[in-house]
DNA sequence: AGCACGATTAACT
DNA sequence: GTTAATCGTGCTC
């Protein structure tokens, strides 16, 4: 483990969500399988906050599924949906606070080769630009729930990488909230990096319906 | 016990 | 632009 690869310490993510939203873009996301690293940076986030955030999985208080939000920040909370997808967020505030920041794209530096052999079916830019790509990428699922983001020897942890600056980071409203009620369906809680092909899909009609 | 829906994706018209 | 796939979760009765 050189210099370049220091694991974001706990304190990073006792934060407000919105802040360690904002400031994972840049991060290096790194997945470890069969002693082999698997990553990439992080280009688009969204944070959810408290159980006042009425599209927070939080919302209705606490449960056996969201738990590991209201525990200690720094740790994966990774949970299923749509039937069939994986969704990963690591757990932010400290703890009681529930919240947490869901990782929605990353662009892959790392054993791109094991990447391609999940995902070489479609064209690289289409590998990891959405939050259950990435997870099936990386190889994420219900094992990595509770995963210590913290630690360096995990399978499953969040490296320092270079920051993106303000003129390359854009706000918008989080994606895929059909029923959640105003303000919380538009308030720009999500973070990409601008002209970003590795953003998920849904980007370019956040944009669109923004203009 | 039953039911509506989801922090999505890929395929199809 | 529209929709099927597919099942765990948590609410309601």
């Amino acid at each position: 483990m050189n210099s370049e690869h220091i694991v974001l310490p706990r304190s990073f993510y006792a934060r407000h969500a919105v802040e360690v939203a904002r400031d994972l873009l840049g991060m290096r996301l790194v997945r470890i399988e069969a002693g082999r690293r698997v990553a990439g940076i992080i280009t688009e986030a969204e944070a959810y906050e408290g159980e006042e955030d009425l599209a927070c999985h939080a919302r209705f208080g606490r449960t056996p599924r969201n738990g590991i939000m209201y525990g200690a920040p720094g740790f994966a909370y990774v949970y299923f949906t749509y039937g069939m997808h994986w969704m990963l967020n690591a757990v932010a505030e400290p703890e009681g606070v529930p919240a947490a920041v869901l990782i929605r794209a990353i662009q892959p530096t790392e054993g791109v080769d094991l990447i391609a052999a999940r995902r070489g079916m479609r064209p690289p830019d289409q590998w990891t630009d959405g939050p259950a790509k990435l997870t099936f990428a990386l190889n994420i699922a219900r094992a990595q729930n509770g995963a210590d983001l913290c630690d360096p020897s995990g399978e499953l942890f969040i490296e320092r990488g270079e920051p993106f600056p303000d003129a390359q980071v854009i706000q918008t409203a989080r994606i895929g909230l059909f029923h959640t009620p105003e303000p919380w369906k538009s308030i720009p809680w999500r973070f990409v990096i601008v002209q970003e092909k590795k953003a998920s899909r849904k980007e370019a009609e956040t944009q669109r319906n923004l203009k």
